[in-house]
DNA sequence: TTAACATATGAGCATATGTTCAGATGTTAT
DNA sequence: ATAACATCTGAACATATGCTCATATGTTAA
């Protein structure tokens, strides 16, 4: 087990005890892997402008297009992986699809966000 | 200016004043850019263990290829990314480098991250 | 049931991204 | 100065991603 560790550094392990503290603690590769895909959900300039438009208020698929201007094929392809990563959720009022965030975690993910970004 | 946004939309906008108010508020390309960029960067599973690896302790880049099993070079690549979106930081000691994490953000990001993954 | 509308979807294409491989750089010890 | 080590970097390649175009689905009104 610790032969393990020391055996996948091909060259010095300089710090085993910090190695094996990190690797005990270390997220499961599946929740890794699912932060990650949440992550590059919101690592998207067009995703980015959308979800904020939501955040303010409700919208049609139409109105999203108009908001950031891109096609409405486009816009739906985008709603689509949204709605996959459970960000945003919808309720239908004849044929026209209303949108809106899930849940607050995104708004408060965009605020870390901007922290970081405009300091 | 009103017109232009009507023109933008091909079909029926359904909602004049929601789009205008959105349009008004909406990030402006750059910083929804930079966001997007920022996410973008914590979109990827090997920068997830990477960062919540260094949310604990410094680590040299020997260390991190043990802890998250990957190559020196692969690690070293990654490492640069994160750098520049001043994520992580890094002293020299010798011929060794010690990174860990640039600011708190990055916590609070995967705090919340982890929230929406795991609900 | 048919036409019109709002939205969704699949295929295709161009671009972006992550890893590997080979070699470069910078630091320490000899 | 040279060797050894820790890390970095560029090129190449395979895969992933986002947009567009054409078409499909579902809903309402006629």
């Amino acid at each position: 087990m610790e032969r393990e560790i020391i055996d996948r550094c091909d060259t010095t392990c300089i710090h085993e005890e910090a190695v094996r503290e990190a690797r005990k603690q270390m997220l499961s590769d599946e929740t890794a892997g699912f932060l990650a895909e949440l992550f590059r959900t919101l690592g998207d300039t067009t995703r980015v402008k959308l979800l904020f438009a939501l955040m303010q208020r409700e919208l049609c698929v139409c109105d999203v297009t108009a908001v950031i201007g891109m096609s409405e094929s486009a816009v739906s392809h985008q709603l689509r992986i949204l709605r996959n990563q459970r960000l945003v959720r919808y309720r239908r009022q004849g044929k026209i699809l209303y949108y809106s965030l899930a849940d607050s975690h995104v708004a408060r993910l965009f605020e870390q966000g901007l922290e970081h970004v405009t300091e």
